[in-house]
DNA sequence: AAAATAAACGTATTTTTTACATTTATTATA
DNA sequence: TATAATAAATGTAAAAAATACGTTTATTTT
């Protein structure tokens, strides 16, 4: 039988030498282990995540989530790391492992367990020019597409897992532009929850925290009134952090 | 080079053929996939957690977390699934993946990934007849003991986890006997969290959950007035969650 | 009969969450 | 230049949840 590589671009290795891997066959007897990157963004008052429109076989065609194996010589994060930066341009990005995919079937190409990443991404121009080039694209989390394997399982594993974890952590931060308007973040959160929340209390709540930094400037691109922008705080988080409070919005 | 099976016993297995795997050597260009589980147990009100005596080289005399590789044929979740049943003879066990340990030098013997995963078990007599025949011991959390490996930390990790889930779900009750009394369940969370809570407020925040059913019976084993028998309600517990209840202690 | 022990219980205070409507700054247009 | 339109900014009262705290009860042992 014969069997193609998981992920067939110049960027894609077989694990255990680092060369181009197209057209060779799969040890069915084998691990290989690959991480698959579940990437949001928001844009537009919406939450959006990147997915990756395949060029060549297999899979020709169909969308997938941004991945790679990993490699002999680095660990799991350390990959996807290296795959989010090839993608982006992007380090020191906003990255946590979501879980392992790891059936038996899950992939009938070869015996291989993914270790899915989530990432949160601030979208600029120059990252928008990048992903073109690449082939990835950015899709509205509500009008997920088709994509290959267990794909769509990660996405819908992330969704929950950031909706949980956006109750402790200010993940919401990372996602904004370093400054941004009271409004546009509690549009974040609302698109991460799903749900509309109260604009009274909401900026009563967000201010409470006192890890933003109300600037001088307006922002008037979507009203005439200007919304002041606002930055984070981070070092008023860390210090926040360790006194173990939970961000809570 | 020569290297031993990460477990040397007759339950752990090369991945690819199932066979025993006491002194062959291993391929440096290959992933091997483990699984590792974190077991907790409550006993005497204090939380604990299984270790392994290990017999055999490597690491003879030496303590590892419970662990397995992961066979070819089954997804990590069977393997940890398998080895749970081996050492304790439970099935249905709460087992959840904490996450992956792949950094490259993490074994020297393998080029090893393991996924960890953390369970909350019903010590009982049975248990601990087949944990003594296994070489395994349970130990006290706040005195855990060298471990070989990465396996500290992944005990560090699973506290730090079950600390964080014990805030929704209930699982507490995972580590009780079917009947419970209040203060015995109070000792659990002050295990869990490393603090003392207040008898009064617990008891009330607990029975308004409306989770736990009162049974007729006392124990009499830690009091002369004796503490009433509770249960855990499965059906309302289920219930609840579907209507989106967080169960905070 | 008295002492000792852990279980069970209630209330007042503080904090947090929720619900809800009006005014303000600015631009566009009549 | 007055008016309409738009989104931002603000406050308060009520309800719910969390916290702090002391006494009584049932039972066994002495």
């Amino acid at each position: 039988m014969f069997f193609f590589a998981y992920f067939a671009s110049r960027t894609f290795f077989l694990q255990t030498n680092n060369t181009l891997f197209m057209d060779s066959y799969a040890d069915k007897d084998k691990f290989y282990v690959a991480v698959d990157c579940i990437i949001f963004g928001f844009d537009n008052g919406k939450l959006k995540l990147l997915v990756f429109n395949r060029k060549i076989d297999p899979y020709r065609n169909l969308l997938s989530l941004i991945g790679s194996f990993v490699k002999i010589g680095e660990s799991v994060s350390e990959a996807s790391v290296r795959i989010l930066k090839e993608f982006t341009g992007l380090e020191n990005v906003y990255m946590k492992e979501l879980k392992t995919y790891s059936s038996v079937d899950r992939d009938p190409g070869y015996r291989c367990l993914s270790v899915a990443q989530y990432a949160l991404i601030r979208i600029n121009d120059e990252i928008n020019v990048l992903i073109k080039e690449k082939g990835a694209k950015w899709v509205d989390i509500e009008e997920i597409p088709q994509l290959i394997l267990d794909h769509n399982e990660m996405v819908t594993d992330a969704l929950i897992r950031i909706r949980k974890i956006s109750r402790y952590k200010p993940i919401g931060f990372e996602l904004l532009p370093q400054k941004f308007t009271i409004p546009k973040l509690q549009m974040l959160y609302e698109a991460i929850y799903q749900r509309e929340l109260d604009s009274r209390n909401f900026r009563k709540k967000i201010l409470s925290f006192d890890v933003i930094i109300k600037l001088e400037e307006k922002d008037r691109v979507s009203s005439k009134k200007g919304a002041y922008l606002y930055q984070f705080d981070h070092h008023k988080y860390k210090k926040l952090q360790k006194s173990g409070y939970n961000f809570e919005v």
